[in-house]
DNA sequence: TTATTATTAGAGTGATTACTCTAAAGGTCA
DNA sequence: TGACCTTTAGAGTAATCACTCTAATAATAA
């Protein structure tokens, strides 16, 4: 693999596992078993990396939240949605973990991250319009706007949530478990706007996904 | 007022305005015309400050979540909690923003706000069960639990998400409108729940607090 | 081969920052 | 007044870190 790529991969391991904040291009560096100097022939500073990193992400993402024209939407692809995301979500969770900070000391970052923001929620909106217009939901378009918000904000704060209140007592790994209870939690939302033929089925595909939070003892019941 | 005061004060401010990360303890000291060394003789390091600091924020918290034992709850009674959480996490807000940094690097500190959640958890679901009792919701106990959960979220990733997503293009000034907006998405994910001779009032409730963030023209439609 | 360019090493640097140390000043009470 | 404790100033320091500079080496092309 380039060197370059290599950089790009263990910052962005090392970034997830320690935080941005707690490595240093000279810890990359070194994991690697390059110097510093040659880390900064290739990229002009540890910003870039940053950003070079969150492009691959946004890039990811919006492959995933493609809507299908030809047909209309089911069940199983809200599925796959969250699937897909709650993996990118991991894959890169230190962009969310550290994201104010990332944006504040990256102008261009900050700007393009808007953008994206905001083709982001209209995506989330169309498919939730979609599984209206598909005849599962029975919601007004403002329901649905707020859904499509409240869905956002729940997905990209997931990954701080249970690191902050949830990792700490016995060292608990940041698992599958609690991946799929974040799927759960964002089905939770939808579920009250589900129209009653489709209850049924949608508590079995969530049961088959694995546990709610409920169930891993983690919360007051 | 005492310097140990002035100092804990300050450093809410600056925290608040320019993130933990970005002030330094001489920053603090030079602030409120002092040395470092007095800085120091009164704080153990930079970490008990904010220790501190949360230990007042907590406080308020608590106090704020209190249910009243000898009448039932009221919508109006969600307002008022509304409002003094929200307002809470407006005067504390860096705490949230850098939560995962700042629980990281002091255990006690991360012990503590593990408890804290828990008992702030606990206290929103027995909101709702309180809400459910007096007639309002519709909802059985797995909704509510999920609903107390994604309001946790919500509410503390709040303006993490507003900073993140709707400041930067205009530098537009983080104000009471974006504060209530927040209030407006947590009415919207228990609307659903809501009994049909309920919604009316608190549509116009809602109507009356201030503006949903559609209406902020700030995302897409 | 030789010239040229791309890649790498690694020592070093200037800036920052949390924190320390010593001594002085201020307050209190006999 | 003088003894004693509290509070303050401010210079200083060790560590950290993003980044630079120079020179060497490898790759490529003519």
């Amino acid at each position: 693999m380039k060197t370059r790529d290599r950089i790009i991969q263990a910052s962005l391991e090392m970034f997830n596992e320690q935080g941005e904040r707690n490595v240093t291009t000279n810890h990359i560096a070194s994991q690697l078993g390059i110097s510093p100097g040659n880390l900064y022939y290739h990229f002009k500073n540890k910003q870039q990396i940053i950003y070079d990193i969150y492009l691959i992400y946004e890039k990811q993402v919006d492959a995933n939240l493609q809507i299908p024209t030809d047909r209309p939407l089911t069940i199983n692809d809200k599925v796959v949605y969250l699937e897909t995301i709650f993996q990118g979500l991991w894959d890169y969770r230190f962009l969310h973990r550290d994201l104010q900070h990332l944006l504040q000391n990256d102008d261009e970052l900050h700007k393009r991250y808007n953008v994206f923001f905001k083709r982001c929620l209209k995506a989330t909106q169309d498919i939730y319009f979609g599984l209206r217009d598909a005849g599962m939901l029975n919601a007004c378009d403002e329901d649905l706007r707020a859904l499509a918000l409240n869905t956002w904000i729940l997905v990209t704060s997931w990954f701080g949530f249970i690191h902050s209140n949830l990792l700490s007592d016995n060292e608990r790994e940041e698992s599958r478990e609690l991946l799929n209870a974040g799927i759960y939690q964002i089905f939770a939302l939808e579920r009250p706007f589900l129209k009653e033929e489709f209850r049924e089925p949608v508590a079995k595909l969530v049961e088959q996904l694995g546990l709610s939070l409920d169930q891993l003892s983690v919360l007051p019941s």
